[in-house]
DNA sequence: TTAGTGTATATTGCAGCTATATAGTCAAGG
DNA sequence: CCTTGACTATATAGCTGCAATATACACTAA
């Protein structure tokens, strides 16, 4: 067939396997101009620039439906609101993977403070750390192992259904007031920081700005001894407390092989000169 | 089980479903601190924030096999150096995805200035075009539709083995000095723009910045009735041919139904007033 | 001769489930 | 104590999406 292209050569040309062409003309995306009486499949060379834009339309990562319904009827309009489109798809891809990678980031953020951190234990500094807003959920039974875990798993219920994760790490608040009293974990309750600045506005409350006593510590958050020693260093120094206790935890229990091992927390007390 | 918890309250509590546990336990993922006499899966309130945490680095894509080599020996240095190895992996993804963004906006570019052009066919005029570097293929026969073809098919080739696409158009070059001679196209062959800064030096040439007297025009290459129509409005004006011809291929036959039909380019001849 | 071509049908790859069939178990209400 | 309905078990097969690939067997061109 003198000037047109056999399968074979018009794969070569492309890239692409015979089988592939084959493929192509089977799902009616690209059929040889002629076919021979021996069965054979014959590419005109005008078929060379259809079969590249298929597969330049291919190599961007549009489905080949989609192309086959295009080059049915492809014109300047066409073309541009294809490609619109696949832009558009592209750009969420793009920003579901930066929003992963946030997520990623922000655990490695914590993980690399705790390396930092791990010969500081039990040492209280004065630290000053910005306006956090966190989701707050209150226990609504005693304080314990599971109910740390309920309310933590509420939290992520939350979070997840805003399309966002517990990247950012957790911790417990307890209510100031309660230092002097004997209820300790009265209306306290689990936070989550929000990894995302998509806010949801229900359960939100405002860890605010300022310095805060704080020390890393070995234990959960209902061991309350390692807080008492925070609080009594505070009042040493002659400082004032003026909010709730923050136990954040960095590493949870998922580090530790027994049951009887804690989390790695840091304990943060908002104080002032008094 | 007092404590514990079944595999319907499990699966409940993160939001997956209870084959899915069967599944985790099937390949040795997550398992159930106990298994009754009945076969009955009982989770330990303690399971909660590992099946969280597995949850977790499922939703930020890492496969469920390396989850579970993670969680086997996990510690500090296994989850940063699994976190890090991730995050290089997302960003190679997201590059990947700019990539092919870039390529789908250079065509999109391109449509859009055939849009606005349509109005200008055949009218010719002076603008200034920055450097440009372009790979150049000579014909090595004579110029006809096949030749163009096989040209840019050679440089779809190269820049396919580069890990580029043929997104920013393409075209022909003719030697200037062909313009007085009966040779026009001796030396003339096929260009493609590169698309990414990622150059491939062996077949490059520059097409140098400066004024070029231009033309939108339908008509192939070698279709010379345009040319000398634009070399004659350039010696009208009274400058001069400092440069080879480019004529670029702004819409292929692809966009027309019949072969008879051809390209839709834009002729650029590099002058200086005289 | 041997590389290339045809048809037809089935299978791959990836990853993570999901469905189906069949049977046993638990807990609350009557 | 019995029923009912929700829950659980195992085992095996199938699905989702998309784009090919593989296999088997026969024919054809240079």
């Amino acid at each position: 067939m003198e000037g047109y292209l056999t399968i074979g050569e018009m794969a070569e040309l492309h890239g692409i396997s015979r089988q592939t062409l084959l493929y192509y003309d089977k799902i009616d995306l690209f059929k040889p101009e002629y076919v021979g009486e021996n069965g054979y499949r014959y590419y005109s060379p005008y078929q060379i620039p259809f079969l590249r834009e298929i597969c330049f339309l291919k190599e961007v990562g549009i489905r080949l439906e989609d192309i086959r319904n295009h080059v049915q009827k492809r014109d300047l309009t066409n073309a541009i609101s294809l490609l619109r489109e696949h832009k558009a798809f592209v750009d969420r891809e793009i920003n579901k993977l930066i929003k992963t990678r946030q997520y990623i980031q922000q655990r490695l953020d914590i993980y690399t403070d705790v390396v930092h951190s791990k010969s500081e234990v039990n040492k209280p500094t004065i630290k000053y750390f910005p306006e956090r807003k966190v989701l707050f959920f209150p226990f609504d039974k005693p304080i314990s192992k599971q109910q740390l875990h309920l309310g933590v798993m509420k939290s992520w219920e939350l979070l997840f259904n805003h399309g966002m994760l517990p990247a950012k790490g957790w911790g417990t608040i307890i209510p100031s007031d309660n230092l002097s009293t004997d209820r300790l974990f009265s209306g306290a309750g689990v936070f989550v920081n929000i990894p995302l600045k998509n806010v949801c506005k229900d359960r939100t409350i405002v860890l605010p700005e300022g310095y805060y006593a704080c020390m890393y510590k070995y234990g959960m958050p209902y061991d309350e001894e390692h807080l008492y020693r925070l609080v009594r260093w505070i009042e040493t120094l002659g400082y004032k407390i003026v909010g709730d206790v923050v136990d954040e935890c960095l590493l949870d229990t998922t580090f530790y092989q027994s049951n009887s091992d804690v989390d790695f927390c840091y304990l943060q007390i908002p104080v002032e000169k008094s």
